[in-house]
DNA sequence: CCTTGACCCGAAGTGCACTCCAGGTTGTTA
DNA sequence: TAACAACCTGGAGTGCACTTCGGGTCAAGG
């Protein structure tokens, strides 16, 4: 019979992390009172998966660990701590439009070579040099590239 | 007197990385013959600068560095290699891509996260249950979190 | 009861991308 | 020519986020 609670493993794989991710987790702060059946295994809740999921997305998004555990605390304290917790959201905010930024650029350059070296391989480059086996533009090493 | 090439100094600022940094990725692999006087110290030419900022950019992006480095060896084959280099850069874009995605979604629950907490300071919070201080929505906690 | 697989724990190990160190050389400046 | 910063080298060290290990415990099926 089933209950509400989910094991170790299933946790696992409804968060899209190992078993001792969770574990490691726990240890750094940022679980707490994960209940436990009278012979000590974990039992995670629905509430449970939630918080991991949205630590996974901080993670993914380049949260450091112990920003994450400040978070944790933050919630922890409950709503007294609610402006503190607006902050480092905000500030995290930020980093992730600052990231945005990052990769629009960098798509912007691996597009730009993308198209030219396909007008190369198609034998249509683009650029004055066509023929010759220097094009700065190519990939950044100019001089010794092709 | 200066000269057409920067110092390893010069080189660092320019790039916006470490000394250190640039001779690690030279000893990696992913700079080649970098120029020196008689005395043996290095001369950065702004070919140089170019392809790093391209590395720089590669690395923003999460490619590790022996994937740069694979990149780096296509390079220098010349053309031969266009076609694996393409296939190289078209990879990558679809792990920029990817990012973006994940980014996005961070950012929509982050958002979602900053409006409830602000409307919970402003005191005028969104949801049904309003005046208590139980509210799932609110940080992922549920049961626990205010 | 017995096996077997999932689970428990603290601690050690891993891979990555740098970063720092020690001891010596170069090169510019006073 | 003396001082001093910036440079050179190989190698060791660092911080992060896990991951693996070893030895023991728990729980469900046969």
């Amino acid at each position: 019979m089933t209950n509400e609670f989910l094991t170790p493993a299933e946790m696992a794989a409804a968060c899209s992390v190992s078993v001792d991710t969770l574990r490691y987790y726990e240890r750094e702060g940022l679980l707490d009172d994960i209940a436990r059946t009278s012979g000590g295994q974990r039992q995670y809740s629905s509430n449970d998966v939630a918080w991991v999921q949205v630590l996974r997305c901080l993670r993914a998004t380049a949260m450091p660990i112990r920003e994450m555990r400040a978070f944790a605390e933050l919630v922890r304290e409950g709503e007294a701590a609610l402006a503190d917790r607006l902050d480092l959201l905000a500030n995290h905010r930020k980093r992730i439009v600052d990231q945005v930024a990052v990769l629009h650029d960098a798509l912007e350059l691996v597009d730009h070579k993308i198209e030219a070296y396909t007008a190369v391989l198609a034998g249509t480059p683009k650029v004055e040099n066509a023929g010759q086996t220097r094009n700065p533009t190519l990939d950044g090493k100019g001089i010794r590239a092709s």
